[in-house]
DNA sequence: AAAAACTACTTGTATTTACAAGTAGAAGGA
DNA sequence: TCCTTCTACTTGTAAATACAAGTAGTTTTT
């Protein structure tokens, strides 16, 4: 008994993690499966049960009879992924900006969606945030999470971080699906002055129940975005 | 040997279509695994693999110690995701009017996209489809695939089919990723013709390169969206 | 020199076996 | 009655094995 996460997640995040950096880059063939096994210490089936996760994700291609292949770090589906907006576009020129930090609050709505009686006694951890992408507001989101057996949660640290990843390598907590409504709209006033564009200035709209592997736990997140670029 | 589809891809598809088909509905448990593996004569891990594939996609859930259950058609990422229009909406109130029918054309690019010299040479599949929900026009799209060993292709008929379910069971042709890009336009007068709106109406405008399992095969999409609903 | 065959790799599919861990209901004891 | 334990299920993880099929380079043959 090594740890309590499973082998083949280890194997994954130890992969993703170094395609993330940059050991492995785009183009570069992957360690065959037999080379992962020894370097790993594990059979070929959890190899596989590794990189077969890696390729849902778009980490890596696979061809028969030549190899895994590197595909980079999947950003292609853009702001729309269910993978999260930070990884989605590149942390170069993306800036987050908290406007409200994380706090503990009393809901009964989650935008358009309705929410259960226990996740309404739980109260909700939320907050809002600004993305801008080379110094221009383009992103504002508001999430909220019902406060269901996450320590710690308020007092950590995500201005450029996804959300997804503190939530998957801390709390094991892992995005399995979802509904989202998109929608255009023109905005408030509030929100006209931070994404900084004029009253009558269309804005794509978001609405989103994030489901996890937590029985019970959704995530809601509400995405505005200027899409003038 | 049955047939060439592996067996695990055979019990996929039966289960796919029980599903969508309604002989399992929402909140039903499926078999359990080891019913399923007498049920289609094969072992765990091939049924397993099968299930691994309607989870990844949304039509069951699995629960330890409990079972799997079935969580519906998946429709739930909208007219985004990946797998098509068709299957995100229900079939119900939608209908499909193909604008042009399927054809061979030439082409130089794919809307915003570039295309390679192969894809040049074999010619370009284009098809224009308009979608009504309730009867009002919803969606444009204009579809364009390079005509690459996709035998009798144009004369196929898909008013009321997913063009990806046509390509996954009649050509083996899977979905593997893409990149999309989205903006907001106001169209041109044939756009707003056909969506019926007005001259400075904001319609959403999704470009679409969608990579697949055939190597070098791309599916080029655009759509047209009037989301004032 | 060019085509064919071989070989040594790669990933793909499938079986068999074993045990761990979660769920739910039945059986038993306080 | 209520709580605990047991039991019989479920899915989750992991190994060992085997062969099929695709790729690419080398060798052999023509």
């Amino acid at each position: 008994m090594h740890s309590s996460l499973p082998q083949y997640k280890k194997v994954y995040e130890i992969l993703r993690k170094q395609i993330r950096e940059g050991v492995f880059s785009e183009g570069d063939l992957l360690p065959s499966e037999n080379e992962l096994c020894i370097i790993h210490n594990v059979t070929r089936p959890t190899v596989r049960k590794a990189l077969d996760r890696l390729v849902n994700e778009g980490y890596i291609k696979k061809q028969q009879g030549k190899g895994s292949i590197v595909a980079g770090i999947p950003k292609g589906v853009g702001i729309l992924s269910l993978s999260g907006t930070t990884t989605a576009i590149g942390s170069e020129n993306l800036i987050t900006r908290i406007i409200v930090s994380p706090e503990i609050r009393q809901w009964d709505k989650a935008f358009s969606f309705s929410i259960s009686e226990k996740e309404k006694e739980a109260g909700c951890i939320y907050f809002e945030r600004l993305r801008l992408v080379d110094h221009k507001p383009v992103f504002f989101d508001i999430t909220m999470i019902p406060n269901l057996n996450l320590p710690r949660f308020t007092s950590l640290k995500f201005e450029n971080k996804s959300l997804f990843d503190i939530l998957r390598t801390r709390y094991q907590i892992e995005v399995t699906g979802g509904e989202q409504k998109i929608l255009a709209t023109t905005g408030d006033k509030k929100l006209q002055e931070l994404l900084n564009v004029d009253a009558n200035h269309p804005i794509l709209q978001l609405d989103r129940k994030i489901e996890t592997n937590r029985i019970g736990l959704f995530i809601y997140s509400q995405v505005f975005c200027n899409t003038s670029e």
